[in-house]
DNA sequence: GCCGTCATGTAAATAGTTACATGATTAA
DNA sequence: TTAATCATGTAACTATTTACATGACGGC
């Protein structure tokens, strides 16, 4: 049985919406699951082909009057299968992130406590706007798709976005003052 | 002025320690950064070249009896002042972390509730075994390096993935609890 | 004698971003 | 008429991991 990387499983997942064109997948990323998972078209496109190829989604061009060609993608029997067999998988890894605020801060003894200050604010600033964009993708949700049930799902995961960065917005908070 | 990028300046920063080896920087970074920065050898050595390069590090084989050829090596002037410069540089990028966990969950209404309980269990014990891992190492950093300068910065890394894990760790009790 | 650790390195594969190319529609 | 949005796609580059290759030392 062919493995795919996560990439690929998040598009295969993403047809399962009503977003089913290589250009509607990179909205629908960026507005929902961008807190833990974004891509970029060079990743889209060549996916939605290899799916074709593999039998897991199949495609038919749709050329409304006038609009450009669209490419309609929808999951065949054997995509849905694999994306149930990927979801019940238990997890390979749990990658650590990769954190360029902390990579510096770790270095800090070679700079100014100014600097490090300075570092942190911004960092609280980037999360604080952070968070509210959490909170705006969840009003979101609650009112575009509160009647779909995958909804109680997406709301999960914002939840998790949100909860992390209050945590490192705390974080911030207590440095900044121990720093000083 | 040439850039490099970040992992590069994360071996620069431990070439400012005691560490001057490939191997020994593999070690440091296993040991104090990889809950935020992780890194294999095959980005290490090249790394290491390229720096001597650019005149950033020199090198110097130490063939001490016996053992097997080490190679040390040592920032120059001109790496320390790359070094500081990359530090005081305003944040460029703050990326999400890739969750496959969310991922998963953000699909789970095409499995069974058993299915994404347990995918939260596991989660849980993986963030609980984590967050071991980090009190660990900060008692590590507290009795082996208490004395170094670097130390203070070092513990905020670590209380930064204290704090988040355990955001994450309530996150899974609460989703455990909304979820059955 | 074998396993774990110390030690360095490369080649190939995989993953992912960025920049580019193209062109239609729509609203100001 | 001009900018924003809709829409698809590729090529080149960058980043990173994995697997492989090699070999010495020390302890059991």
């Amino acid at each position: 049985m062919k493995t795919y990387n996560n990439t690929t499983y998040a598009i295969l997942g993403i047809l399962t919406t009503d977003c089913t064109s290589g250009y509607s997948i990179k909205q629908f990323m960026d507005q929902s699951l961008n807190h833990f998972w974004k891509i970029s078209y060079g990743q889209i496109y060549p996916t939605l082909k290899l799916l074709v190829e593999d039998g897991l989604a199949e495609m038919k061009s749709t050329s409304s009057s006038g609009r450009a060609d669209k490419n309609e993608y929808s999951l065949t029997e054997q995509g849905l299968m694999t994306l149930k067999k990927w979801i019940e998988q238990p997890i390979a890894q749990v990658p650590a992130e990769r954190n360029e605020v902390l990579l510096k801060l770790f270095f800090g003894s070679h700079q100014s406590r100014d600097h490090n200050v300075s570092l942190l604010e911004d960092y609280r600033k980037i999360l604080e706007s952070r968070y509210a964009t959490y909170e705006a993708i969840e009003q979101g949700i609650r009112h575009n798709h509160n009647e779909q049930q995958d909804a109680m799902y997406w709301l999960f995961t914002l939840d998790y976005g949100k909860r992390v960065t209050q945590a490192a917005i705390e974080w911030c908070e207590y440095t900044l003052k121990n720093i000083r």
